[in-house]
Order: structure tokens, then C-alpha cells, then sequence
DNA sequence: CATGAATGAGTTTTCATTCAT
DNA sequence: AATGAATGAAAACTCATTCAT
């Protein structure tokens, strides 16, 4: 019903590239039901109800369902890692660095929780087509690449930078899933703690 | 993909406690194909071929699919909570217990790698029935008390043991996912170094 | 038999209501089948191939097979009893009146013999609901305190009014299914003879 | 589970001719779930079930579920027209042949009531096979041939005698059916009125 | 003989997709 | 462009019947 609530973001990404509010609708509504029913359990006619449209018009945006879980994959995985990269200082110090990684992943969750938890949930699934695991691939390699560089400057611990990232992205997951089960609440403090906590898991 | 491993808890507590040879088929298959495709994703005839039986035969073992999911989570949820209790010791020092902690998760995930994956992808879904949210509630609490006794202790950080258990689980979730994805091998030097990481987050 | 007979007033209540043409192909078909073959010996598909129409497009009609039986079982059932009430006179003598309830019950086997038939077979089935339980009763209800209005008047038999009813009905019921296994016909004559038959049981 | 409460009559006829005991209390039970659930809404391990035996084991007393049906059409239908046939008096006045009509009806029904419903419900169906059609149009011809003998020596009315029997079957079962339904209960008292009003139906 | 586990064809129902309007 | 009714393939589930024991 309020189909402009969280619509906000994608609009204005849309509008700029001359995407319809149509689409935007049908994303929006597909990434509601798909981080909380999954793929397989959201029925396409069920997105367009939610999206305030008729079940034929969705084809009009989309050549089929798995091209709405593609779109919206890439397009929260890319916003993800653009906002990432936009911030960096490379005057920054490491632990400014880490700072600012922590504090780009929360406000994402902040704003777009259903995007989090949908990228998380649909990680590595069999519908993902070759563009939405090249761009995951892509992203992965960026971050692994920055690891390295810390690792060579002794900046984090002397470990596979696989097993650092795991460690740094696995944490924040598990801190919103905690959050998504309402045994945590990711207040102020609580996220400068648990910062704090990752870093120290992390730092050389 | 090692079936083997998986099968052998399975197929024990099955002449233990006179389960049928098909009802650990239909579980074995279901294990594999509703952690690689989902719960909505795999259909029951799906799983009958894969158990080597014939499709109605699933109902002779259990009411509906639903039944499947929630056996399979409330066996191997109260299979890892049992391998958890059983080692403990009280003499041990907070960092041996840590230590035992992350060896019985390693351990599970090495036996039982589908069943660790679909805990963890099955986690709060709404099919689970009521006593696979209590199982999962108590075993909850056990680990919460654990971490506020530790944190009195100051055996750890001082904060919201929530956030320690979601940091350390989230970091073990983390390294498995990335296994998963081919992007690391949880090799003893690999989970020794993670285990020292992830005790540094959350040590006092 | 005569399919365009029952016809006529489902179509026209369709109209009438705005109803679709392909509700009423479902409800047709449904009607001839049900009463036929029973309600479970009959399958949905072949209810939808009889109305010419897609198996699945039954669902959008009705929400399962029950609530196909039902609104049968309550559109026939009023449809009938708006008829009886319908035609009554208050200055007509009893006889009069048993002429009117017997013409009725018989015009509306010659337009419908399904309908009839099906509403006999159906009769307190299990899978008929509250609605249709309340309709029913309420009719009964109608039904018998005319009845009990005329054995007040001595215009029947001193005896309790639900066997004169039962009798009577049972009688009508008798006939049609004589005429069903094409042992009887009911013409004119045949319907006269036996209208007089059945007020001699029940007169004063 | 009390098998042999409503048995005995079955069990005396399958001990003459050399009938299992098992072969009759799948009848009993069949009795029973055709009447209450048809034909089709009854399952064949449900029916082994409640006569106490396997599943399996039915098909060693029956080719199949049509030929459980057919037996029982044809044990009943026998059964009621023996005794109707045994206790006739050339003798009797016609009323009394009547009364000893009615009771022999109202004695079966009172005695066996299941079977009384199933042999009204299952009259004509689809699932009956020559021999069960055969036998009811045999006790259907003498019947008739007896109205046809009473019609003549004008003891009845001059009708079709297919009129008559119509009348008073269908009248009786009329008063069975609201006997099943609770809106009637079969007292002597009720059953002698009932009596009286159909011989006035039908009287010449 | 008796069984009951096993099954595959059949049931009711859902849904991704199409297409006439 | 937009629709939403229509659909058939496929889903979950049932059951008459068979057959190894």
C-alpha cells in the first residue's frame, strides 16, 4: 500500500537513468518478499499485487522472475559497493579505514535493511545469473585486494586475508541477524562495541 | 559434497533408536537438496528420487514436507548442542573453552557440512514448527548464560554477551560460507589462526 | 438430460448479478457431475473440461472444490424456496396451497432435474458448511410451521408435523427418482394422480 | 473396534456358506464408511483398519473396492427382500400385507440402519455392476407385479401401480432420512401414524 | 494365509507466464 | 502501454492395489 515509503532510494537512481516508477514498484515490492518469503516462496502475481500493478505489466520490466531477483542483486551489491568505495581517504589511517567499512555497512542496514538481508540470503544462489556473480566476484576481489595491502603493511594480523574478511563480514552478519531476531538492538553503543570487538580480531 | 560424512551420524542413530533405513534416506536427501536449493525449491518427488524411493513413500514417514523440515532441524540442532555439552569441562580455562567450542563447530561442519549450512540458511524460516523455535530458544539461552558468566568473570569484554555470541558465531558462519564458495580451505592452520582472531574480538 | 432447461436460470441469475459466463460454465458442469458421481467421485479437471475452460481457472472462480458444492447446494436450495414462497396466496384454501407446493417442486424438477437430484444427494453431506447447514435449516424451519399452522386448522392429520412432511417430500422425491431410473414418466396425469395420492396421507 | 456388535446378522449367513469371519468384518466395516462417507470418500486401508485386519488382506476376500461394494448392494438387497418375501400371507387382508410391508421395513432399518442408508445411497450408482442391477430390478418386478394384482382387484387406487410403490418407498425413506437427521424419531406411535397416512395414500 | 510397506497414477491446488483486450 | 483473466505444467499429497516377507 504506502509504495513510496522505502521507495526513496531506488526513485532517484531510477529517474536518473530513465528507469520507470513502474519497475522501481515491482523491485521494491520483489525485495520485500523475497528477504522475507524467499525466491522460491514469493509468487510473481503476489510482487505485482504489492506493487500496485497488474501481474502481466511485470513482464513488461522483466523477461522473468529470476531476472527480478538479478536486478535486484546487482543493483543493492553494486549501491553497496559504490557507497564503500566513495568514502575512502587514502589519508586515512587503517583504523580509520576500518572505521569507515563498519560505518558504511550500518548505515546500509539502516536504511535498507530488507537489501542486506536479501543480498545475504541469496549469496551464491542457483538463479543468479553469470552478470550478478561476475559483479559479486568483482566487488570480492576489491576488498581482498585492500586486505592484502593491510596484510603487507602488518596493519591486520599475518593471516590469510580470506580468513580476515570472513571473519570482519561475517561478525557484522551475524550482529544484524541477532538484530533481525530481536536479541540485539544495533544502538549507537552497541555497534561502537562490537566495531571495536572486530578490530581487535582483525588488527595486527 | 562429501555424503559419506554426513551419513554416518544418521545412519547410527538410526539402528540405535530403530528408525527405518528409509526414513534416514528421505532425511539424508532432503538434507542435501533443501541446503542447496531451499525449502521451496525442492520438491518432494525431488527428494523421493534422490532417497531411491518412490514418491508416496515420503508420506509414510512424514505428514507433509513441512515434517521433513522441521525433523532434519531439530535432529541436527540438538545433534550440535549435544556435541557442545558433552565435552565441556569445568577445570578448563575460559580460552581451553573456547577452544573446545570452536573445535565441536568444526568438527560438525567438517562430519556434516549440508547439515551445518542448513542450519544456518533455516534458521527462523516460518515453516519451522513450534518445537523447532523452542529447541532453538534453549540452546539460545544455555550459550547466553554461559557468556554472562564468563563476563562476570571478565573473562571476556565487557559488553552485551549478545554481541560477543553474534560476533563469534557470525565469524564462524563466516568462514564457512567462505569455504563453501571455494574461497578458502578450513584447514587446521586456517581455523587455528581464525580461532585466535576471533578469541582476540572477544577476550577481556 | 436437458442441459439448456437447467440452464436458463443460472444464466439469467447471472446477468441479473453480474456474474461471469464462466462461473456459471463451472457450476453447470459441476452440477451435472456432482449429481451423477458424487462429490468425491468427481475431479476437478473434469468439471473444468466439461465448462471448457483451463483446470486452474476453476481457482479463480471458487477457492477449492467444497466451495463449488456449496454455492451449488445454496443457490438451487434458495432458489427453490424462493419459489414456494413466492407463489403463496393467503386466501387460497389448504388443497390449493398442496397444489401450489406440489407444482412448484415439479416445475422445478422439469426445468432442472440436476438441480433437484443434486440437492437430494447432497443433504447434509459433510463437506457442505455452515452456510448451507443454516440455509437448510432455515427452510425446514418455514416448512413446518406451516405445517403445524394446518394441523392447528385440522387441515391435516393429527400427527406430528415432521412425518407429514417427511412423508410428502419423501413421496415427491420418490417419484423423481422413479422417473431418474426411467420407470415412471412424470406427466401431467401421472403427477396429478400422484399429487392426489399424497394428500389423502396427509389430510384431515 | 466393537466389531461384533452390529455382526451378528452377517455372521450367521457367512457361516452357513462357508464365509470367513474376516470377509464379514470388512463388509461391516465397509458398511458402515460407505454410508457415512460414500463410496468414493472411503479408502481401502481405511476400511481394512476399522475391521481389524491389513490392508492387504482385503484384496484376498475382494477383487477390488467395486466388488466390496457390489457385495454388500447385493447381500442387503437380498436380505431385505427375503425377509419381505418369508413372512407374506395369501390369507391377510390387503391392509395387513401392508402393515406387514411397513414393519419388515421399519424392523431392517431399526436392526441394521447403516444398511437401509447405504442401499438408498448407493441405489444406481455408476460402481454397481449387472448382478447387483439385476437383483434390484428382479425385487423391483415383483413388487410391481403384486401392485399390478392389487390395482385389479382395486384394492389400491387406479394408478400406475409405479406411482404407488414410488409413493410409499419414498415415503418411508423420507421418514428414515428425517429420522438420520434428527428431526423425527422412529417410535412405534410415529410409525403407526406414518402407517396409516401412506395406506391412505395409496388405498383404493 | 496375512500382512503392511511400497508405489505410481491420480487428486486438489498453485503459479509463472501469455495474450486478447 | 497496461492489464488481469486464462492456462497448463508442476506442486503437495492421497490411495487402490501389489508383493516380498
Amino acid at each position: 500500500m504506502n509504495i513510496h515509503s522505502g521507495m526513496t532510494e531506488l526513485s532517484r537512481a531510477t529517474t536518473e537513468e530513465g528507469r520507470s516508477l513502474k519497475r522501481d514498484a515491482i523491485l521494491e515490492a520483489a525485495l520485500e518478499l523475497f528477504s522475507e518469503r524467499g525466491f522460491h516462496g514469493t509468487a510473481v502475481p503476489l510482487i505485482a499485487e504489492k506493487a500496485g500493478i497488474g501481474a502481466g505489466t511485470v513482464y513488461r520490466y522483466f523477461e522473468s522472475k529470476e531476472a527480478i531477483v538479478n536486478a535486484l542483486y546487482q543493483h543493492h551489491k553494486q549501491d553497496l559497493a559504490d557507497r564503500m568505495i566513495r568514502g575512502i581517504r587514502a589519508e586515512q589511517s587503517p583504523r580509520e579505514q576500518f572505521h569507515h567499512y563498519w560505518a558504511i555497512l550500518l548505515a546500509f542496514v539502516r536504511e535498507n535493511p530488507k537489501a542486506f538481508e536479501f543480498l545475504e540470503l541469496h549469496h551464491h544462489s542457483p538463479y543468479l545469473d553469470d552478470a550478478s556473480r561476475a559483479l559479486e566476484q568483482r566487488i570480492f576481489e576489491m576488498a581482498r585486494s585492500r586486505f592484502e595491502e593491510f596484510r603487507r603493511q602488518r596493519v591486520v594480523k599475518d593471516v590469510q586475508p580470506e580468513i580476515l574478511m570472513s571473519i570482519a563480514h561475517g561478525a557484522f552478519v551475524g550482529l544484524v541477524k541477532a538484530c533481525g531476531q530481536e536479541r540485539l538492538v544495533l544502538s549507537e553503543k552497541a555497534m561502537a562495541d562490537a566495531e571495536q570487538c572486530v578490530w581487535e580480531a582483525i588488527r595486527g
